[in-house]
DNA sequence: TGTACATCAGTGAACGCGCGTTCACTGATGTAC
DNA sequence: TGTACATCAGTGAACGCGCGTTCACTGATGTAC
């Protein structure tokens, strides 16, 4: 019974994977503000009313695919690193920002979806909490191992850390796991800020006529941000 | 005539100013993707097929949009810098970056619609470039003045930079308009992808849960920014 | 200053479309005895 | 193994809606003489 009830369940597995794979494939050329439930159910061969038998509304299937979006890049970001010698930490660093800037150019309206601006109306569900910290756990990752190595330089001193943002990063330091000089924190949460703001100007088309080289361009700077936190 | 003339142009230069605020604030409630003629219309007093009379269609209308929004933060951003001593340059660049993100924080939709996702047809026509560079130019004179008054650190050397990114900044550096070292140029296009990115981190919700005090944590890492640059 | 004509703003009806969602239904697949 | 019943997937029609855009039209405003 476990196992006829399973044949039923893996095919509808594989549908609402079919479905999915539909509505990226809309997304990808329409946009998100324009992707459809009666477009999707189309594509993959159903009548509209029967998707509903899948996902409760549209809204739904939205949200799926954000998580499935945070889910990719974290999963990209994931096996780029794990590829690494541990100790490595500077090409740790590279190889993972580089793999995210892949993903979101080979999926733009995707990481459009995620990173780009949301839909005032709707709130995204807690189920996509989880999933949406999967990139930023990799690079944490990597700089609580160069810490751990003594390979990331400590230059508390350079720059005074105003006591109210001092305040503001307990949050993260718990994250981290270990004891983090407050220091690189902040120097943390701007390399991450540079990732993903490099790679949304550049996909967004604020880099057209300013970085034609745009693969070495990255390189260079995100090698500076590695620098920046302490790394290399 | 002339006279007379500029009356009915007047009007007209008044209803378009009408017709782009009630765009503006249905933007501000729905976002760009549900932003609608018809609706507009409505909220203007007329009927929908009156509104082609001012814009040939929607598109134009989102265009005139995106003209008006890039206007707008240049306007901020030149606005706030030329409140300043020509020669202070730290405090040019902080209330620069400040006066952006204040711009964007007011006006969030208007700022996804430039700096967030594109819609994948839509392709911004010519009349947007010259409106898309006033903030860019802004930067560029404050650095350019810093490095003219002998108030930039040359840190050349601390980095090397390879040939091919080398090769990428001609264009920029006629941008400046002065002798630019390669390297100033590198840090100023990082710090320059870090204020939008710090800006649209925050506003579509990626800092939530990490940093509580956006203000205080923007400005310092803005500072750090300018430091970086070898302001200051 | 007055008249004849041209330009322009706004109207209202219509075209053709696609959308999200609901609902009563038919068969097929699974479950319990 | 066989039968009676329950669950589930998919159908097709319908509801009610709003959208962008076109078009022939009516008046009002401006222009030329």
């Amino acid at each position: 019974m476990t196992a006829s009830m399973s044949v039923r369940a893996r095919v509808r597995a594989e549908l609402v994977e079919e479905i999915k794979a539909a509505a990226r494939r809309q997304l990808a050329v329409e946009g998100a503000a324009a992707l459809s439930l009666r477009a999707v159910a189309r594509e993959v061969g159903l009548v509209s009313s029967a998707v509903y038998r899948y996902f409760p509304s549209r809204n739904d299937l939205l949200t799926a695919l954000i998580i499935d979006a945070y889910n990719a890049v974290g999963l990209a970001a994931e096996a780029a690193d794990g590829r690494c010698r541990k100790a490595d930490i500077e090409k740790r660093w590279m190889v993972t920002c580089r793999a995210v800037r892949a993903w979101a150019g080979e999926n733009m309206q995707e990481y459009g979806l995620v990173y780009g601006t949301p839909v005032p109306e709707y709130r995204a569900p807690q189920d996509t909490v989880a999933p949406a910290t999967r990139v930023t756990a990799v690079l944490a990752g990597i700089i609580r191992d160069g810490l751990e190595f003594g390979l990331i330089s400590d230059r508390s001193g350079d720059e005074t850390i105003p006591r109210v943002v001092r305040g503001e990063l307990a949050s993260v330091r718990t994250f981290f796991g270990i004891a983090v000089p407050d220091d690189v924190i902040v120097r943390s949460l701007m390399a991450w800020t540079h990732l993903f703001g490099a790679i949304s100007f550049e996909l967004f088309g604020h880099r057209a006529g300013v970085v034609t080289d745009n693969d070495a361009f990255f390189d260079h700077e995100m090698r500076r941000m590695a620098h920046f936190v302490g790394i290399g």
